[in-house]
DNA sequence: TGTGGTGTGCTAATGGTTTGCATTAGCCTT
DNA sequence: AAGGCTAATGCAAACCATTAGCACACCACA
């Protein structure tokens, strides 16, 4: 499975569909957020843009952070204070758990959420899109380290 | 039931027996919260503490919101972008539902939560403190605006 | 009622994010 | 392939919620 041509062509696909220019900048940041496991905040992605595109301005970055949200294409964490972090959209849905001291996210899934979006849907008569389940503590290496 | 006065009375309570001092403007600041049955920001706790005590500063309202915080007295959550609220940490655990469109925040009890805790604690070795769930869509009314 | 040290108000700084504007480059038509 | 219409980009400046610095005020405790 050729993994790069399979996301390149997604990629143009979604932007095309949605009336939107595919430029060099977007494809990049895009396929930046699709190969990296790990939450990316604007200036990381900003930096390893710049690496294959030198010339990539972080209001660019922003700019499309922006267009990619607006079109599902990623979602955007609250993780620490006064900073986003930006996951492209995973095809299962999955919640996250923080360690408040070192950072550490654990991804976990949460089979539980469609009925309660179900039941709250019905109850509040909302049309449930999102649902972000955020679990704060620590890690069992920072417990260990605040015994001592 | 005089609710005014236990109110103040825990507030002092907790304030000395966290060797803060009791200032009137905290004082104030966590009247104004208990008695909000909304979510507020700092500009707008700042805009009603005005009323009451005109000389007080912003600083002083992010510095004890910081301060209650701490103290786990109120809850912070990120409703909109770029904006904090945040609420008088009430006695029973509850999440938050968002209308996407006007706003609109809707609590409910998530009475599996704590089953929920118990199992990712157990699996991931997690101290589990805090737990955020957030549901974002339309509700009714912005729902029936949008299909005009 | 004084005294020490924390809290406050004022103002300026901070820093992530957005905006304005001139230039560049997709996309569509010819 | 070339041209024209716009949207997208890069740069710099603006924004704006939040924080920090500092002099003065006032709370707690003797």
């Amino acid at each position: 499975m050729v993994r790069g041509v399979k996301q390149k062509r997604s990629t143009q696909e979604v932007l095309t569909s949605s009336s939107q220019r595919v430029t060099i900048q977007r494809t990049l940041l895009l396929d930046l957020l699709r190969q990296s496991d790990a939450h990316l905040d604007a200036y990381e992605l900003y930096r390893r843009a710049q690496q294959k595109h030198p010339g990539i301005s972080l209001s660019t970055v922003y700019r499309n952070l922006q267009l990619f949200q607006k079109l599902g294409l990623v979602e955007q964490h609250h993780f620490a204070e006064e900073h986003h972090y930006y996951e492209a959209k995973p095809a299962t849905e999955h919640q996250h758990l923080l360690c408040l001291n070192c950072g550490r996210v654990v991804e976990f899934s949460c089979p539980l959420s469609r009925r309660f979006k179900q039941d709250l849907a019905k109850r509040y008569h909302f049309d449930i899109t999102g649902v972000e389940l955020r679990m704060t503590g620590l890690c069992s290496s920072c417990r260990s380290k605040e015994r001592q």
